[in-house]
DNA sequence: TAGTAATACATCGGCACCGATGTATGCTCT
DNA sequence: AGAGCATACATCGGTGCCGATGTATTACTA
């Protein structure tokens, strides 16, 4: 999750860490804030792993720098990751979100078109949180008002994803046969 | 977050760990499975912390099984939990739809009112995924398409949540000033 | 009668993440 | 001249969670 914002900001330009902190913050921090002790163990995890490089640069503003840099095997990673998201990247709506805020980076619009394809169909599972039995139950037969509330958000998500998934899938797919390869 | 599923659960009825197990993936486990050596130590730690106990029966129906009963100090513990959840529990989705499934127990209008517009308040803070400076973009602003379904889909989830809020709100007032203790 | 599935619980190693805390530098305001 | 703040990186202990694996029992089914 993390590991996939760090490597999908470092895809359009190299960066120091407290800049990737700061567009990290920006992208996802309003809802899940990213500790400092979690970032720079991961960027140190990805470097171990050969996917940036650090670079030391006197410090221009303050302390020293490391200004941080994807490698070849990092970009391919990236790409990687955005092209075969594993199934929670698919279900968890954060993950989701921030596989969606990099997946320009997966340039072939028939790519792309097969991972909004996979959230397509998770979506249109039928699913709920609540059960009698084997059949979802829907918001209306909840007495509990909060119950019904997940409900009726949930389903208000599933309605506007749904609309937008299908309707930039056609644009994809006919992106995709103008240009096949 | 998994703890206040078990409590939450625990707090209608006793349960053994592979009933709560199969609550617990039918209320998150499409977005999130548990595994169950997660569930496992959660239950331990619950209980070394006083909060529930643990009575083993011989297995009626397979292996013998513990049934988990709260505590006072477990159902204790819960209404707490809800009355003040985290910042976290606040502000993200996932967290925040646990809270809400079990909201109902702690049984004050006018407690659940605030949680309400904790999560009212932080909604209705001018927030996006993406900036230009200070100033949060809107979908319309964005060039990339999936970045634009972000927006698309957070606002609509926001105002169905909005509206769901405000409604649910005015309600719980209601009730609580023709019941005020 | 053997195989498989469902029930039910448990442990182990590993890792991501967090809060607290520490160390510097350089800029700005008073 | 000194305080305070933003910048910039780092370590440490703790914990929640996961995947893999193991152990039993009961029920079904081929």
């Amino acid at each position: 999750m993390l590991e996939l914002a760090i490597l999908g900001f470092l895809y359009d330009a190299p960066l120091h860490g407290y800049e990737l902190r700061k567009r990290i913050t920006a992208l996802t921090g309003h809802v899940r804030p990213v500790a400092e002790s979690t970032l720079y163990p991961a960027i140190k995890r990805l470097e171990k792993a050969g996917l940036l490089t650090r670079e030391t640069q006197p410090g221009s503003v303050a302390a020293q720098r490391h200004v941080l840099n994807l490698t070849a095997a990092g970009r391919e990673e990236l790409r990687g990751r955005l092209a075969e998201p594993g199934r929670v990247d698919i279900t968890d709506e954060n993950r989701w979100f921030t596989v969606l805020a990099f997946l320009r980076h997966l340039d072939d619009p028939a790519a792309q078109a097969t991972v909004l394809a996979r959230r397509l169909a998770f979506l249109e599972e039928p699913a709920s949180f609540f059960y009698e039995g084997e059949r979802p139950l829907h918001a209306e037969e909840l007495d509990d008002p909060f119950r019904r509330g997940i409900l009726t958000i949930a389903r208000a998500t599933s309605r506007a994803e749904l609309a937008w998934l299908r309707s930039t899938l056609t644009d994809l797919r006919g992106r995709a046969e103008t240009k096949p390869f």
